[in-house]
DNA sequence: GCAAATTTTTATATAATTTTTCAAAATATA
DNA sequence: TATATTTTGAAAAATTATATAAAAATTTGC
């Protein structure tokens, strides 16, 4: 099963081709699941278009920064794809999470089996309340945030999830650092300060919501 | 109070820009909160990029497609821009919204601060379980997921966000359109299907760490 | 009170990204 | 075998983002 998935890397790839491919490659999977997909063998990009909703020429485009994977009039061979996808995402490998937040949110996020799926295992939750310190949600012990530092240091954890009040979410991205994360998901509706080499993706709801809103107004207001 | 923020609205704003003036209106909020925020009187772009952390152009250039807000050698005078913002991401209005999912991501969403904060009031929780229906979180009652249309079409309800599992996804937002929702923020992750002039905002928190981790993998690949 | 220096915006130019268009390749069909 | 159809990959055009230069308002020094 030791599959051989090779993609050049020269260029520089646009922040946004692996947020589409990312995409792509979710609904890839959700659609070799289907009934249709357990027997097709190739899949045009206009087929992907359909599913993902992402524009065809622009996963065309994507795809062919890493390389040239389909065959004129053909498309690409499912399989083949779902596997170069994993490879140039790094979904094939495993990741070791830390998420610190045992609120509502950080039991949504624990309870997520989006994660387990996708190679994702939440190592350790950690929370500064007393009353939650040493309960467990889903089975996963939450510890002091205290001992974050170490524990991510000790278990070498890049990866951290921020699900924390709007006040501490800056310390709490500190310790990450000083532990040696390199990539933050934050959901504290703050911008993260960080230093150079670490990466932060700040998931802001009521910003998310608001750009809804600017079209909603927007529409509204040319009628024409 | 009833104040007057006029901006010229012309050209066709790109999606990116509403998303950094989001971020802005909210830095800026929260600047205003600060000791500093209350006694100063103006701000310049180079201090908005050091608290959003996007670039000074940028944001110039973002502010620039609605008019001319800053005076040369001084910058941009801090109430005014806030009712600027607020004025273009339509969020100095209020907006009634329904949340469909009362699980462990819905009840953070209802107990998330920031809604009220920003003019967005949970009108009503829904849920197809037996079990939930009838209960409240956080004050709100927790409605039959049957009664959705209906309770969007006569409230007159624009906005929904959709927080149940994969499977029922696509099926709320056909009830959320039906009933005349314009705009929803799906976190279930699915593509969802839905007719013009409707818009659709999914987070998937799956991607948003696969994003995260190309650049982990990318980063460590280059090390020159 | 006026000229020079500083700050910061607006305008312009350059670079990057997205979208559109088109030619080439593989297959199916007559 | 020639033609039509499908679909990729690559080139061109359009859009968007970033960097640079010019203009305006203010402050500072004389």
């Amino acid at each position: 099963m030791t599959e051989n998935h090779s993609f050049k890397n020269d260029k520089n790839i646009p922040n946004h081709t692996i947020h589409r491919l990312s995409i792509c490659n979710r609904c890839l999977e959700l659609f070799i699941e289907t009934e249709q997909g357990k027997t097709k063998k190739t899949i045009s990009s206009t087929e992907i278009s359909k599913i993902t909703g992402i524009n065809a020429n622009q996963i065309r485009k994507d795809l062919a920064y890493f390389g040239e994977f389909g065959k004129r009039g053909i498309g690409y061979p499912i399989r083949d794809l779902h596997g170069t996808l994993k490879a140039i995402l790094g979904s094939s490998r495993k990741w070791d999470i830390v998420l610190v937040g045992a609120g509502n949110l950080g039991k949504a996020l624990v309870s997520y089996k989006g994660f387990q799926k996708r190679g994702f295992t939440i190592k350790g939750v950690f929370d500064n309340s007393r009353l939650k310190i040493g309960k467990r949600i889903n089975g996963i012990e939450i510890y002091d945030i205290h001992s974050l530092r170490s524990f991510v240091k000790t278990n070498e954890i890049k990866v951290g999830i921020i699900a924390v009040p709007l006040k501490s979410a800056q310390k709490v991205a500190n310790d990450m650092v000083a532990g040696g994360i390199k990539s933050i998901l934050n959901f504290a509706p703050v911008t993260i300060k960080y230093p150079k080499g670490v990466k932060v993706n700040t998931i802001d709801i009521s910003i998310e919501l608001e750009r809804l809103i600017y079209f909603l107004t927007a529409n509204s207001k040319n009628s024409s």
